[in-house]
DNA sequence: ACAAGCCTTCAAAGCGCTTTGGATTTTTTT
DNA sequence: AAAAAAATCCAAAGCGCTTTGAAGGCTTGT
């Protein structure tokens, strides 16, 4: 048997005869035989290989655990098209450079970018590039069109902050995550949108950025509490910081929900899965492993028909009520 | 200039003579010219790439957090080497498929292993497979030689328990992680050697098993709080039970140290880095980042020289003392 | 000045597939 | 039964590199 009937026979090819094909299907199956990767790429002229690049801060060398999650949505996605996953881990000053490697010797046929900042270059380079890619979040400050899946983080943070202020919190503070980054821009301009339209007025010292570590949320929480009006209630962007703030919470014999409310942002890690009937915290709550699978699907998407209008999904956190908001402490 | 010639230049053969192979490096970086990937890969018959595979419960759909930490150590010394990295998230019923498909389309150079169970099939299949390969942690009843990088857990948590037991502890808790996970059964060991060597007897009530979830960590700690001798000091496998820990003695208004004593691993998580002067938690502590790094040392080793002997590392975590444990309270 | 020897360069083969275009066989139509 | 059409199959080219084996250009020694 020639090896293009074999080839076709494997990749699914109408000329074949049905008899045949279920003849080299069970050969290849009894001599565990796969078409070898390398030389299938070469032959197709496509890496069938999406790249993760995520980037991690020379100075503080971290990598946020949501990157797991995402990724384990993704994978499952890119398994079934027959794609594999490139993760790399790039110190963020030679970001860019690697994505020009990554295109100049072609090793993937899409990159999905994580942790947008609010102007982000790296929109416009991998648009230069002409690599297929879409973005996890968004960036505000780009005018550049391009393909994208984010949690609507500005009115998530409007409707939890407004929850607290309908709770009569007045004092509320904000711990979120790096400034730089468009998801925590969002959601300080959802904060501070619903201070606003309540005509609370409150100092930048209520707000605090930092990488949203179980260790800073820690510190930032002590920080805000020793103000001279400490807040009754906070908001704050991660889960992990979330964990940080209970124990802050915990060291100055405050306890949560009764003596200061909390709402977190949830992105359902598997780690930290708040699934009690009630849960422990008040959330903003949007699966991030849901986030990982659209990106992956809108990705092979553009893969396959390069043409396609960029494309924009919003997904809507839930806001899930929990036991750490409670209405202010009379004094 | 022929092709031969600049190959030679950019692969640095000495064939070619200094003055060429500075005018070809200074014409392939003009073009940001880069020799394609696939092509190079067939030619060379070689994958550069290294895959790590791994498997995600079917039921829990969980990932652990520390392979993030893990693999932004080993990543980095991929890149140095010019291997890619192959991540692939699997279900972990058809494990051992995903390994059968890799090597027979030959599309990792080598894989590195994560979790192994106390009796691991993966290693026998992986030897037969004849792919090199590296697992993270070890596997008790497998009699296969194979390449490893471990911490000494058996050792680590007997330390943990005895430091309790000097502290005065007697009712001693043990939260650990899945049963058949070989770290999990070495802590055990290490833990039930503390308490034998010190005619310290206790009932299986005092040990729990499950994925070191934050959930888990709470719902486990609140369990054995309610034995009818409740423990005064518990030893954890995670930090992030810890941290769910933490959460369970808040609710029972029962302060960390004070009232109970904890000692946890710390794989030092870079979302949980533990660093203040006096740590919270008193920990047995072995960087993950750094055997990610020596995972991936270790494993190029063995791609480059496939002769080679297998070796084992072993990791001493250190006893580090933070403020979660102190004598019993007097009653 | 010429042969020997080394340094440098090159043409061509080959990596293991897919894909093209043509050849062969089988089926259908007249 | 012969011709036309459809269904199968096959040989060979090509994907973009690396690598082999041989040729060309320089230098050195006599």
């Amino acid at each position: 048997m020639s090896q293009t009937t074999v080839s076709r026979a494997l990749n699914g090819f109408p000329e074949v005869s049905e008899k045949t094909r279920q003849l080299v299907l069970a050969a290849a199956a009894k001599h565990n035989y796969k078409p070898n990767s390398r030389a299938r790429r070469l032959a197709t002229g496509k890496s069938m290989t999406i790249g993760h690049l995520v980037s991690v801060s020379k100075e503080h060398e971290m990598v946020n655990p949501i990157f797991v999650d995402f990724i384990a949505g993704a994978s499952a996605r890119y398994a079934q098209s027959g794609y594999d996953l490139l993760l790399s881990l790039v110190p963020d000053e030679d970001e860019f450079n690697s994505y020009k490697e990554l295109a100049a010797r072609s090793a993937v046929d899409g990159v999905v970018v994580h942790a947008p900042r609010a102007n982000e270059q790296r929109i416009a380079q991998l648009n230069d590039l002409n690599i297929p890619f879409v973005v996890h979040g968004r960036s505000s400050n780009t005018i550049e069109k391009y393909n994208w899946v984010d949690v609507n983080n500005e009115r998530s943070f409007y409707r939890a902050t407004q929850l607290l202020i309908e709770l009569g919190h007045i004092t509320i503070g904000l711990i979120n995550g790096l400034a730089e980054m468009d998801f925590a821009m969002r959601r300080e301009k959802g904060y501070r949108r619903a201070l606003k339209e309540n005509q609370i007025k409150l100092t930048d010292d209520y707000l605090t950025h930092s990488e949203m570590t179980e260790p800073n949320g820690y510190k930032n929480a002590l920080t805000l509490l020793d103000l001279p009006t400490p807040p009754t209630a906070l908001v704050t962007s991660s889960i992990i910081m979330a964990n940080g703030i209970r124990r802050a919470l915990d060291e100055r014999d405050l306890k949560l929900g009764r003596d200061v409310s909390v709402i977190t942002h949830d992105d359902d890690l598997s780690y930290f899965r708040d699934a009690a009937a009630v849960p422990v915290y008040t959330a903003t709550r949007s699966s991030v492993r849901e986030a990982g699978r659209l990106s992956a699907d809108l990705l092979l998407k553009i893969i396959a028909d390069p043409g396609r209008a960029p494309e924009g999904i919003l997904l809507d956190a839930e806001l899930i009520l929990g036991s750490s908001t409670k209405p202010p402490r009379k004094p």
